[in-house]
DNA sequence: GAAAAGCGTGAAGCCTCGTAACGCTGATAA
DNA sequence: TTATCAGCGTTACGAGGCTTCACGCTTTTC
């Protein structure tokens, strides 16, 4: 007869975590795991550089495809499509800012609450420099339709950058050197520190400083800081 | 024969700043170009409607005519691409942000500094929360490759809206209640306060303070527009 | 009233997204 | 060892958006 079913559709997607091999979980993985997984690290750097160059406004499956190498279909063995890949790079971001606040835990003194308020202020605005492709994902305008989900991986990944933050002032809090008149809450004096410190780096990060030459910005982001360390609560130790 | 070069192309695009009707400065203008004008904003005001519903990623000529009861070529007789489009959106975006700016002036007593400035935070807010699509367009990740020329329209319309703040600082300057131990430069410290107002206004338009509740949203801006008022120098009267 | 300018349309070319059907390769299993 | 199969990548294709072109209609101008 015709058709008999051959090939039970190709398995497309990969869409929610699950990819075509998945291995069971903790096994080691195999050859050909591991090759996918670097082509899917190959697509989201290509992405990355695109974007970089071009905005996230004007990334083309074409384009990345023409990267590596291959035809635009070929991608699609990896993402299902445009807004799966975009909500893989957004994790990616949101994982990679909290991979830089982190590193910065090592390079200071545990003891020195100031020093590692501000250093943690510099990782942050040193990550959007270096990064301005992640930062534009992430604080860029959204896409209205898009929205990530509530619990989504966006959701978690933007918690544990927040929640840095939030153990460093616990430390300090222990320390007995929080205390802050206007806002009692530790949770909310740390939104506005960041906001305070967060508007800084996205007017920089939007060109919108650039009239500042560098060692002016430089020393203008110590002092806003300094401002948000005094939002959060750390009552300064040495004026 | 063939050809005669009839019609000696058809005055496509309008870009820099000519309208193909165009009369002398200072004329009044015809009948034709009141229609064309109104038809300009028509299509500028679609066109924000969607990049609200769709974001200025999506936005579709398509669909701008649709709305118009037009067919998409038909834009073209007044803007030469989707870019000019944009960047008309944009620099319209700067004025109305000085216009609102401009508007809290006579809102508020002259000779009341802090509420002077509180009101123009607040303004700063509230446009940015009625008018999201505007709002994006400047503030939203820029596209790398456009880049508004250095004294292009959106630089000036920007300067504006910046230098109503520090108009508002020079008054208060010589009503003696400025002075600031960390940014002795007033400009600078205009830039700080400026960033720290925005930060707040920046994360809330872009939802990642939707957890908060409106109430303590309001309250913590009010709070984070007090701080900007000391960070710009003015010395608290009422603590 | 005639010429010109401006406006809008349908047709057409190019590019991108995304789908479908097919061949190849390496892994797996009898 | 050989047959099967999952996964990968390709070509072919349809749908839809941007932009240009040639043309007709309406309004202004002389």
């Amino acid at each position: 007869m015709a058709a008999e079913a051959t090939r039970k559709a190709p398995a497309r997607t990969a869409a929610g975590g699950g990819t075509p091999t998945a291995g069971a979980t903790g096994t080691a993985p195999t050859r050909r795991e591991r090759a996918r997984a670097a082509t899917v690290e190959e697509i989201k750097n290509a992405a990355l550089d695109l974007i970089r160059d071009h905005g996230s406004a004007n990334l083309r499956f074409t384009d990345i495809a023409r990267t590596l190498g291959l035809t635009p279909p070929a991608l699609y063995r990896y993402f299902a499509d445009r807004d799966e890949l975009l909500t893989a790079l957004v994790t990616d971001s949101y994982d990679s800012l909290s991979d830089a606040l982190d590193a910065t835990r090592g390079t200071v003194p545990a003891d020195d609450l100031d020093a590692r308020f501000l250093a943690t202020c510099g990782a942050y605005r040193s990550w959007a420099q270096d990064s301005p492709e992640r930062f534009a994902l992430i604080f860029g305008s959204p896409v209205p339709g898009y929205a990530a989900p509530p619990d989504g991986p966006t959701a978690v990944a933007g918690r544990r950058a927040m929640d840095h933050v939030l153990e460093l002032l616990a430390d300090t809090a222990t320390a007995g050197r929080l205390g802050h008149p206007l806002v009692p809450d530790t949770e909310q004096a740390t939104i506005l520190a960041w906001a305070t410190v967060h508007g800084f780096v996205t007017l920089e990060a939007h060109g919108h400083l650039h009239a500042l030459d560098p060692a002016t910005r430089d020393h203008l982001f110590t002092t806003q800081a300094r401002l948000a360390a005094r939002t959060a609560g750390l009552t300064p130790a040495s004026p």
